[in-house]
DNA sequence: GTGGTCTAGACCACC
DNA sequence: GTGGTCTAGACCACG
């Protein structure tokens, strides 16, 4: 078994609108809820991955950035950026405040495809038991 | 008891950080998808909208010509714009595709910051009420 | 009585060793703390800022950008950036999380200069009463 | 009983936010200021310390020059650091001074986000608990 | 080597 | 006109 198998491979599609330091964003917040990135695992350096997608280092800086933000990252000046345990250095408040976040851009998100709030917890409800299968 | 009396009442809300002219056409959309607007129906004037909602003209523009493109619309010159034939609405089945994919994303991104759908479903559930205000 | 003696004016100091675009941040807060500026009036445009400043539009994007996060400030695509009103726009969580994250950055302050919480409790306690009087 | 038996005691928190450098300079500063480390007293060798505080010796070296720069330290090459003489340390009313400077502004840069003096207590009390930990 | 800041200037989206 | 994103490349701070 190939202990590398599941790597953090960020691919850039610059045809989806989507702005790029998004995309990193969002790929890594993925890898990271897959498993794929754990708590305290070093991410690409910043000039590395802005060579590997071919994107300019100040987009992967903001990208970066955006995710110490929420807490997802943690920076250490000289050395590097690493996934922070969210659960250890956030406070509660510092969490909702996270969440709210998150599901406010969401709500954003779907609205402008015409759903509303209650569309999403409809779809929850039922998704949720379906995973609880 | 008329329950179309209000066929069309666009309201913008500049703090959603959706685009005018996005809110705008999505609120046709779904006049038409859910029959206050019917095929052949004319829209407001450019104009006449744009003092309602007390958008920029342009703004309007923007949305009828977009609707154009996508067919929902047909503009006449010189007599108006209306609501044309063409079936381009989404049916249930595509709006829940679309639904199902975009909540999966989001449930998969929040995850990545330990957060569950019982906090989802919890947040959407107060934050509605807050919009109900 | 002239109505603007007391406006926005921001200097920026490039001897301070204080990035441009924290002080950008640092002298807008003071204005709205001090009513010079006031909920909902507009702040400069991110280019007229700029040149007035003679630093690079990016710069003041980045501190509008700060604000923003901080909810201090609401930017509308198009039209501008404005100060929004923080009681109105925030939850409770949200408040607490700003309040959070400022202190603990003012915590990292202050202990650059050998000081401790203990030491900020102390003063707080004093200078509340010395407001009070 | 003695209070001194832990003469010189670093401790690095990577997580503070503040360099390295400066948390062993502050430390070593503090040392003096409380009169664990006397004049004419040696400081810990560069590489011994490094191996201690698990940093690189780089740091270590940088911290010293900058405390030497500021004439609280004297280098003799080949035989090690010394505390000097010389009278740098800040009194206890200078100190008071910068306190009262820090402090105020920051009360006036949170008053911007409505919050009191009063939140800022409250909070500070909190995360003194949660630092203890 | 690492990340942090800033500039100059381009191009796009929204109003 | 407004703000948003991105590039290319420089210089600084930290380890």
């Amino acid at each position: 078994m190939d202990k590398k198998e599941h790597e953090l491979k960020i691919i850039i599609d610059p045809t989806s609108g989507i702005p790029y330091y998004r995309q990193i964003i969002l790929q890594i917040e993925m890898a990271v809820a897959d498993g794929r990135m754990k708590v305290g695992k070093q991410l690409p350096t910043v000039r590395g991955l802005a060579v590997d997608l071919q994107v300019n280092p100040n987009t992967v800086v903001r990208a970066y950035r955006e995710l110490e933000f929420r807490g997802l990252v943690t920076t250490q000046h000289g050395t590097g950026s690493f996934i922070s345990d969210i659960e250890m250095n956030m406070s509660d408040v510092e969490r909702a405040q996270v969440l709210s976040q998150l599901v406010r851009g969401f709500v954003s998100q779907i609205s402008s495809y015409g759903f509303t709030v209650e569309d999403i917890i409809t779809y929850l409800t039922d998704y949720q038991e379906e995973i609880g299968l």
